[in-house]
DNA sequence: GACAAAATATACCGATTGGTATATTTCTTT
DNA sequence: AAAGAAATATACCAATCGGTATATTTTGTC
């Protein structure tokens, strides 16, 4: 069971992540988050040592729950390679499932805290390692069930469709136009036909 | 001749064109503006409206040097197809020609600017069009001398290459390691060679 | 080199920032 | 329901924020 501290902690980690990502981290008073929160400064505080430290324990939340949609996504086959194409099925509901939430946090965050929250940036290079690590096993388990070529680069695969993927997220979110998110993964799914598929 | 405010202004752009790059729009103050500078406010006040205007004719001065950039780089050769690699040749020096100003400036504006500054985001947004623009042109100059099949659709690769390309900048900045950058150059010279050459 | 105009510096403004010490309330246990 | 502990609210802090009015300096012109 969950104390009263730990219930208030995980709503107002629930309650200002959107907003950590959505303003960036120095853009985010501590009056947006107790407006946001209806708490005062004093629950905040009872609750995380400090600014930065609550919009880490934000963005670890939001990636931890973004984690486990891709991964859960890719439960609704057994076949390696028909899991490459619902990573591809997941990223194109990634502009409505982001949308809400103020845009995708590895992108925000990742341009966002490189200059300013260092230990926030280190855990979004943790969670492009993790995302590019699930999609290197899916290449690699699907060269053990013979339905990708041998001669395939796994790691070098899984960064290329990765960068194809934040890409594409970005120039949705920015030009405000779901056709690229779309359209790249039509690309990938084209390429994982073809240069993939053995 | 510039008069001594058009000077000034025009160094103040200048030192500080890469903090706002860097740190983005909240996190640079105005004191860090004129610690940079060696300037008071007064002078910054006296030569700018406000914060915003600056941060605004920052970016535009980043912005077009940038493109003049590319564009320059493109006259190198009069083939369109040889254009259109002089386009991945540019970008794999971009790694280098970004680091020192603090990365892409339109990667940063663009998710710094969103929910921010309105207007200057409007602005990364014209930028992605100018450059998306710059090599929808070059293809359909392709296809004019027939360097390049007439069954391609300009903007539609356009949009690719220029997706690919800010993804493979977001994946090099943030994981710090250029060959993102190399790697998607590669992929797309490929692919201007496989699908696009006639 | 004097004089006006332009440019820059100084000094200040109220508002807000992140953070803290303490008072008060709420919860849990008996 | 009383008492102690846990959680939250209140009130306050110095520092900094963006911005401005005015004083001072620098500049260009005669």
């Amino acid at each position: 069971m969950l104390t009263k501290a730990e219930q208030t902690a995980e709503f107002i980690i629930q309650t200002v992540a959107p907003i950590f990502n959505k303003n960036g981290y120095a853009a985010t008073s501590l009056s947006d988050i107790t407006k946001a929160t209806g708490l005062t400064k004093g629950a905040i505080y009872g609750n995380f040592k400090n600014k930065e430290e609550l919009a880490i324990a934000a963005f670890k939340m939001t990636e931890e729950n973004m984690i486990r949609r891709i991964v859960d996504h890719q439960s609704l086959s057994k076949s390696p390679i028909e899991k490459l194409f619902l990573v591809t099925d997941f990223y194109r509901n990634y502009y409505n499932y982001t949308h809400e939430m103020g845009g995708c946090p590895v992108l925000n965050m990742g341009v966002d805290a490189k200059y300013q929250i260092p230990v926030l940036f280190e855990h979004v290079q943790l969670t492009i390692t993790r995302i590019q690590n699930n999609v290197a096993k899916l290449i690699d388990a699907g060269k053990k069930y013979q339905e990708i070529k041998k001669s395939i680069d796994s790691m070098l695969y899984a960064k290329r469709l990765y960068s194809m993927i934040t890409g594409a997220i970005f120039m949705t979110h920015t030009m405000e136009d779901n056709s690229y998110l779309l359209e790249t993964m039509d690309q990938i799914d084209s390429m994982i036909h073809k240069q993939l598929k053995r």
